[in-house]
Formats: structure tokens, C-alpha cells, sequence
DNA sequence: ACGATCTACATGACACATCAACTACTCCCT
DNA sequence: AGGGAGTAGTTGATGTGTCATGTAGATCGT
């Protein structure tokens, strides 16, 4: 990496550019997580947790692995499971394969409230992102993203 | 708006787009924010206020003015100043005009950490996200926010 | 001028996220 | 088998964000 002293300053464009992302995220995130909030009761990550449980095989899987899948630390894994345990919506298991390990299962009730909130999730989306933007901006910014994740690296 | 059995679910374009901007949305604020932590022992938001204040004249603005331009609720503001306070960033002046008011007022110690900590900033922000796209790329990011932050509107 | 109402801000309670320990189990090497 | 290193997960402290509510000063109608 260049020196600090090095590193040119954001061009205008650039400097637009990530004013606007930030607006953008701060906008959206914002509506869709209160969307989600009155129409279903559940926070951001609660959906996204539910939504893994759900398309996993047997409705589980080892805390780790949905951590890794989801990006999240373990440690956030451990206390969101923690919370949404608590409500009922998932539950924990012993792992018969490692003393060490947690399964972390999807429950009825789980099933049920993710299932309801759906529908209101997508319309959330659409309504505050998706709806907004033509076909070309869609595919752009998958590009986007894609190109981002793709190359990001982690810190030395 | 249309009734919840209306909408349609995301297509695969559709959704694609969606999980590759929340994909994106994470790697990069929590890259930028643990090399401003590390760099300069700022948080994101912390950051973006004392930029903020950097840029007004006087270096002061009103509490409520702060949260209207950075979208922030007046609750989050006063909260996250009261820790900023403590830090000795900025302090606050009672407002001649408004009895109510609180007047935010950059230290010059806040001067100081931002300024010190704003190249380090605009590295991070070039190696997590603006350098790994192409100028086009970055252009269509200004115009996709754009589009969005002119048309998402409260909710009834 | 006085009460109703509105506005600016503060606060308390709670959910969320991160980092730094810590515990308990597994794996590997000899 | 035994001991050290690594791995899976938990926990506690602290900072961050939201909502509901509280308080005091401004404003306006009469």
C-alpha cells in the first residue's frame, strides 16, 4: 500500500460517489429495518438469520457456518442466537459430532414469522430500492457489488 | 400502494442485486470502520460529525441542524455528542437565539484528530471501495444513490 | 398577558455490534 | 497415552442506535 502522504484525495465524481453510497445505505437500511420492524416484529438481522435457518437443509446449522456464510463474527452469531432464543424463534442443540459444537435450529414459531414476514420484506425492498431503479441500474449495481466483494482483500 | 399478495417476489436479477448490495454494504463499513478505529480511534459516525462540523462556518452548528443534514434523528445526535463531549471532540454552548437550543462547537482537539485522521480515511475509503472500480463504475454509483435518495419518501 | 400548543433537546430502557478474554473440546505429534 | 496447539463457542464490557417519553422555552390566538 502507498504512503499515507501518497494517497491522492477523492476527485469530485469520487467524492459524489461516496457521499451518495453512504446516503443511499443510510436511507435505505434505515426503512427497510422499520419496515421490518412494524410489519413483522423482527429486526434486520433477525430476518436474515431466519432466512439462512429456512434454506438450510433440516431447517439447522452449526453456528460457525451460519456465521461464515453470513459474515458475521461468531461472537455476534452467539449473542443474536442468544436473543432470538429467547423469543423462541430458533433453539440450540449439542452437536453429536463435536462436544464443542452448537447446532442452532429454525423452530416452528420461527418458521411461522419468517414465513409472514416474507412477503412484506420484499415489498419493503421493492419499495424502497428495487422499484426504483430501471433494469440497467439493477444489473449495474450487482456488477458493482460483485466487482467490490470479489476484490476486497483483508488488511495486512 | 399495492397489496401485499400483489407484489411479486424479486426476480433472479432482482435478488442478486439486493444480496450483492447488502454484501457490499458490509464488507466495506466494516473495513472503513476498523481502519478509522485503528487509524484514529474514531467510530464512522464519529468521523462524519466532526467532518461536518469541520465544514460549518464557525465550526458550530445547532444540534437539530446536525441531525437534519446528516439524516441522523435529534435523539441519536444528542446521545452521540454527549459521548463526543466526553472525548473532549466538540463541546456545547447554549444558543443566544433559543433558550432550547444547544449550539455544537468543534474543540481544537476535535480539529486536530479529524484532521489527522481524514487522509488515513480517504485511503481507506479508496483501497475498500473507490479504487477497486472502474470510472464508469463509480459514476453509475453516484447515479444509482442519486435516483434513490431523490425518490424513496416516507411511508404513510 | 395568559394558556394551549409546538419545538428543541435530553433521557432511560432496550436491542445490537465489537473486542478481548475465557472455557471446553479436538487434533496431532511424539 | 499425554501434552501442546488449535478450534468452537460463550461471556462481559463498552459503544452505538431506536423508540417512547419528559422538560423547558418559544409562539400564537384571543
Amino acid at each position: 500500500m502507498a504512503r499515507i502522504e501518497e494517497t491522492p484525495w477523492l476527485d469530485p465524481g469520487q467524492q459524489r460517489a461516496w457521499r451518495g453510497y453512504r446516503r443511499l445505505r443510510l436511507l435505505v437500511d434505515t426503512r427497510v429495518a422499520r419496515d421490518l420492524a412494524v410489519d413483522s416484529g423482527l429486526s434486520d438481522p433477525d430476518y436474515d438469520v431466519l432466512s439462512e435457518l429456512s434454506e438450510a437443509s433440516g431447517h439447522r446449522r452449526r453456528l460457525g457456518e451460519l456465521a461464515e456464510r453470513m459474515l458475521w463474527s461468531q461472537s455476534r452469531m452467539s449473542h443474536h442466537v442468544k436473543r432470538m432464543q429467547q423469543r423462541g424463534l430458533v433453539r440450540r442443540e449439542e452437536c453429536a459430532r463435536d462436544g464443542r459444537g452448537a447446532e442452532i435450529v429454525l423452530t416452528g414459531e420461527g418458521l411461522r414469522v419468517i414465513e409472514e414476514a416474507a412477503p412484506h420484506h420484499v415489498a419493503s425492498v421493492r419499495r424502497n430500492l428495487i422499484d426504483l431503479l430501471t433494469a440497467e441500474q439493477i444489473a449495474m449495481l450487482e456488477q458493482i457489488a460483485d466487482t467490490v466483494v470479489e476484490r476486497v482483500e483483508p488488511r495486512p
